[in-house]
DNA sequence: AAAAATTAGTTGACATATTCAACTAATTTC
DNA sequence: GAAATTAGTTGAATATGTCAACTAATTTTT
């Protein structure tokens, strides 16, 4: 019934969208937007990491990758280092202070997150870590 | 282990958004943006749907929701009429237009999907679901 | 090995979207 | 009936995303 489960991921599409509009994890408060939180993460946690892997990662245009980095760049927060077996190429490092900018949107988004699952049992807790999981296996084998 | 918890919703949250944005359901072909399917889904689905109402559900700000609501107004998707019972309040409705292009854009939506769960089998749909459903069952919960 | 094509990244012009504060009009509270 | 609240609009400022053109480095083709 493909039929059913198009609907059905549409469904669960659009809570989860608003879900994480609700979470609101990167703020406006924040100085930081959604997008740069996401980008420093991605930097921090992939091995030389470059603006045209974050585009086909993110499918965002590389224009816009190259104005968010320049941003990052120029608030000191990012360093891009020239690869020198392909000098077209620049690999991307956090900063000391990129790391700390980082280390606080983590502890941000994670109280953001701790208040909305402050209610959840135990018991809830299992099956939504196993649920996720679930998702998150059969996805990702589609959208790679 | 809440601490635990909370690490794995964020880890999903990074893996879903970046799904949604990889499914891209109303892309830059579309004549129509995201946010805009999405008012045009909830007017049609929510009885007696207010500009308020989108605000407060969608968690945006009643300005971006008002100029959203002038635009489709403009291009004829969507009509306000007073509400009698207290004049402040507009009631919103879809045109026949706007049906017909609420209608395009899930048929649309309906078709990226369907390209992404192309291949999913059908034990896997079933955990799919099952796990969709275990996700929005605790999280509405939290998010009300 | 030179020419042509591809790739990484930047830039500028433009269009869109979002935010904030100020505002009007209707309604409620006191 | 005055003061406060609520629904919705507007304008100015800012942020964001898109597109095409561009440079420089590298790879492919012939």
């Amino acid at each position: 019934m493909k039929i059913q489960l198009i609907e059905d991921v549409k469904h669960f599409n659009r809570f989860y969208t608003r879900a994480i509009g609700i979470f609101n994890l990167y703020n406006s408060s924040s100085k930081y937007s959604a997008t740069e939180a996401m980008i420093l993460y991605e930097i921090k946690n992939t091995e030389d990491c470059t603006a045209s892997y974050l585009s086909e990662y993110f499918q965002l245009d590389k224009s816009t990758i190259s104005k968010a980095l320049s941003k990052l760049s120029k608030n000191s927060l990012v360093n891009k280092k020239v690869y020198e077996q392909d000098k077209r190429v620049q690999i991307l490092f956090l900063t000391k202070e990129g790391e700390d900018v980082l280390n606080y949107l983590a502890s941000e988004a994670s109280n953001v997150v701790g208040n909305i699952v402050e209610n959840v049992t135990d018991a809830e807790a299992i099956d939504l870590l196993e649920a996720m999981k679930v998702i998150e296996r059969i996805l990702k084998k589609q959208l790679e």
